[in-house]
DNA sequence: AACTCATCATACTGGACAGTCTAGTTTGAT
DNA sequence: ATCAAACTAGACTGTCCAGTATGATGAGTT
């Protein structure tokens, strides 16, 4: 039984059909990208058939559409909302950074980002959906933070927040989608080190 | 006979036709992306028959290829190429990344960035090839002026390179590749004091 | 003049694929 | 048991496009 009738938009079984195609849409168009992808090979991998997809999306676009938000959301929920950032600056810092990298090293994630900027040119409203949600909270929330201990003199919290941050992103993108890895070996370790120095150092003067 | 006047091989009738060829391709491809690139586009915007195009490269993968490769070689050279990174750390490092983050501003070289990411799946090999020329050699110079300045204090200097550039970089692709610039301005001014400030305060203590 | 080579314009071939259609099957509520 | 909605399988259409083929033009060489 169902809770009467009000059918909940989350188990209802053409939620789940529909959830059952994005998980297959996920799989294929993160590893093939957007053209690389066939309306076929999505039915496929979800293990339903071609009609089903068009009764559920109007067409690719709306697929692709419906899955980025999809992904966006469940990670803004899953990664942003956990920690409210207290605690000692050198160890926060150090701990926020080691997680971050963590789980943005994740290949799906990885895959994710490289659609979504192969694809802003096409979808410019899904690359804001991520600046939006993503990016902007994660700076404001660190911002927050720097704002709200003094001693590291920091003049400008967003700026710091994003160069706290726009490094990780682009150690990635340099390292792992780059390859970059495999031509000038650099750990990860090394520059969140170096990143937590340049921070939480300067406090030493004064 | 052809070493009895040894044309040059970046003058000859033949090499004028072949860059008259990437010229066309690098408007389309760096506009349009590899897969919304069709050949006869190409030989369009380059003012040629689309058989020229297949007599002097193999196919679609090749001319991109040979485009990808011409257009990072010459932004090595003009951009790398430039300044031996010397002078006082504060004005040095400011200048510096004035002019980095306005060099990369230009769209052909933002397109250029979104199209290799886009393809560094299919393409792995142009993706290195970005890492060792460009990415690889602006972080090595870097660290070499750091690790010349050792009243910066900067305990690992390859780290703190790639997060003065990185920091720029991923700048770049969160305001203007990702449109963060309309959800969440951020001047990119601010981002260079800010980050000029985090590597050379640190040095007034002690 | 005869030959060669690069080029041009255009037509063609074959394959991939988005989206539709048809006809038959399952499911679940009443 | 009946009915409608959701689903399945697979054929089909129209379009796009990489790559090839054809046949003609023009320039330089011998």
């Amino acid at each position: 039984m169902r809770a009467v009738k009000p059918k909940r938009l989350d188990d209802s079984p053409l939620a789940e059909k529909r959830e059952q195609i994005l998980q297959g849409a996920i799989q294929v168009f993160l590893n093939h990208g957007y053209a690389g992808t066939s309306m076929d090979r999505v039915a496929a991998a979800a293990g339903v058939s071609k009609q089903t997809i068009y009764s559920h999306f109007q067409d690719k676009e709306g697929l692709f559409t419906a899955l980025v938000e999809r992904v966006t959301i469940h990670r803004l929920q899953r990664e942003l909302g956990m920690q409210d950032l207290h605690g000692e600056p050198e160890e926060l810092l150090y701990q926020l950074a080691t997680v971050f990298l963590h789980k943005l090293s994740n290949p799906e994630y990885l895959n994710l980002f490289r659609v979504l900027i192969a694809e802003s040119a096409r979808f410019p409203e899904l690359a804001q959906l991520y600046s939006r949600t993503v990016i902007h909270r994660g700076r404001q929330m660190l911002s927050a933070y720097f704002r709200a201990h003094p001693e590291l003199k920091i003049t400008d919290p967003e700026a710091a927040a994003h160069i706290f941050s726009g490094s990780l992103v682009s150690f990635l993108l340099a390292q792992e989608i780059l390859y970059g890895k495999q031509v000038s070996p650099l750990e990860g370790e090394r520059v969140i080190k170096q990143l937590v120095a340049l921070i939480v150092q300067r406090s030493d003067s004064s």
